[in-house]
DNA sequence: GTGGTCTAGACCACG
DNA sequence: GTGGTCTAGACCACC
């Protein structure tokens, strides 16, 4: 479920916490599940288990986990946060709106390709 | 009309090189109008003439201007260049809505916020 | 009475020392009164009983409590302990008011806050 | 001005942070003056560079630095982050406040000694 | 020269 | 077993 991508000029750290984040928002990892080990999502990446570390704090210090000395680190959900995540969404749309205006895209063509996640069935 | 924001993470050149290609595919800057010198919009930023020579060279690599030795820099403008423009703004579109949908926003929210920029006067 | 909160991130074992502490200092938890037992408290806050029974030897280093083999723990409260505590308090109100001093609060206003809680009824 | 207790049982880095915090509210180090190198200071504390780039990111997150690649560490001020170090100290002048007066210590002599600090010339 | 990331390997505290 | 911290040393990008 989690996974690097070399190409990606991002650091792993980063890449890993982007990638949890969006699994928790989507609800496939549930509240107070445990996230896999550092030491054994570090082999299964094989990298190493400081960068897992350092992404997990990161997650922490985000809000979404907690970890436990001795047990493990847990997933904490909040509806405040997937309000957060949305309006960071929402306003990354806008944005892109504005940019697409400046740049000469028309109103149509741009909405259209914005909807069309959501025409596919 | 260009500045340099010393808390963006990202290096010096590469929001000096997005800056510029903004003012050409926005037609502030026109095609075959000099760019500032490297010297000039050195001291201005109060940065290291390197750092602009590194944007400048970048900009011509990407089809965006080109030098003429002992002259300057000047503006290279093509038709492609603001297509490649669109294009990578309407893909970022629709990658935006799917993160939409898989987080659970309705498709009028994010059409609307989406739109927001056309619907201004 | 007694309460884990693992999101704090101090260790299990301290949580439950301080809490006690704070009990028998309070005189909630009377001389030669009887602490739970390590089993029963284990099972009621579901955790570890290696965990409870370091944290009652600890509170026996610390002169709040002994053990007698085979019939549990108990509450050993003495007048020095009480003027321990109160030590540590004070020391602690004397560095607080020169870390406000140092920053720029004025001293009415850090007494005020100081006080608030005597002042109220 | 920046010195490592290995008595504390904190980590290094921890004291790192509260340290230039501290020197930041209290106006020892000035807005955008230059933090010492990463590698510098770890030299000079002979700890690893490493411990030092944690407490610079730390710093940064918590807004009291910015960092510049390939220039420096740069410090950050705003009156809202002392306004919120002041809270801090309130904050804790209250709990402790009631602290002393659940544990049983007497108004007067409490104030006295949160006093103190200021009392001296 | 600067900061940023990563690896390898160690040690500690906790449960 | 778990997470947390630290060291040593490397490499990269940036200025």
């Amino acid at each position: 479920m989690i996974y690097i991508d070399y190409k990606d000029r991002r650091p792993i750290y980063e890449q890993i916490v982007e990638r949890v984040q969006e699994l928790i928002v989507k609800g496939v990892l549930e509240p107070d599940s445990q996230l896999p080990s550092v030491r054994n999502l570090a082999m299964e990446l094989s990298i190493n288990p400081n960068t897992i570390q350092r992404a997990y704090s990161e997650l922490e210090r985000l809000g979404f986990s907690y970890s436990v000395k001795g047990r493990g680190n847990f997933v904490l959900f909040s509806e405040e946060l997937l309000e957060m995540k949305k309006n960071e969404i929402l306003k990354k749309a806008e944005e892109l709106g504005e940019a697409a205006k400046e740049i000469g895209i028309s109103r149509e063509i741009f909405t259209e390709h914005a909807k069309k996640a959501y025409e596919e069935e």
